[in-house]
DNA sequence: ACTTACCGTAAGCAACCACTTACTATAAGT
DNA sequence: ACTTATAGTAAGTGGTTGCTTACGGTAAGT
């Protein structure tokens, strides 16, 4: 049942109000490291830290080019997020409209 | 643009795996806390500290009856989220399309 | 070759956070 | 009335984590 763990990453990535910063940012198009760094509060090593993060829970991915890491949404985790979390959605609500509908039974008996 | 920080507390919550499994939990009907906290391997205070922090999130809701707190899913806040996701989504992607018809435009000239 | 630009890692530290053990409070059962 | 069940709060603590500075390493420009 539980398949939250496989987005265990991923929920916590997004945690923390920074790396969702990042995120945000790079879900308006492809960034390098000093550009995501640009404008933020926090040192340029504190952003590989978060990008790396960001990284493990296939949230973005990377690619080189020269001395310059180009950084980007990972379509395909964010939709494989997506879709578990739209089922997740979608179960509980199901379950609420039952017991909504069982309550409802009891009442008039 | 960036509505995120109204769901900051949304995402911080579910964060953590313990509040994930109780959310997950919830998911499948209302729950009292020792009910909740049943199976899992802290301590009831430590799960009453965790719903706090959900239902400030707008996940969940209580409901007192006697000395009775039920808690379930937060119809309206998770839905509120799952909209937030959903523009999210949509817009990552396609950004992501945008550049990728770009880029080919360029390698064409 | 030397410098400059770009980026990741290491080590150390301060702040936060999840947890525990008290304790308190209220309602239900006897 | 007394006990039991349920649950929230307070205070303290260990571990995590997000940050900084310092360093190392590669590629491009001159």
């Amino acid at each position: 049942m539980s398949k939250t763990s496989s987005h265990a990453a991923a929920f916590n990535a997004l945690g923390d109000p920074t790396r969702r910063s990042i995120f945000e940012k790079l879900a308006n198009g492809p960034l390098s490291v000093v550009h995501i760094a640009d404008g933020l509060p926090i040192s340029r090593p504190a952003v590989s830290q978060h990008l790396k993060v960001l990284r493990e829970a296939k949230l973005i991915t990377m690619e080189q080019s020269g001395t310059r890491s180009m950084y980007r949404i990972d379509r395909d985790g964010v939709r494989s997020l997506r879709d578990y979390l739209d089922k997740f959605w979608d179960q509980a609500l199901l379950n609420f409209k039952e017991l909504a509908e069982q309550a409802e039974k009891q009442k008039k008996k």
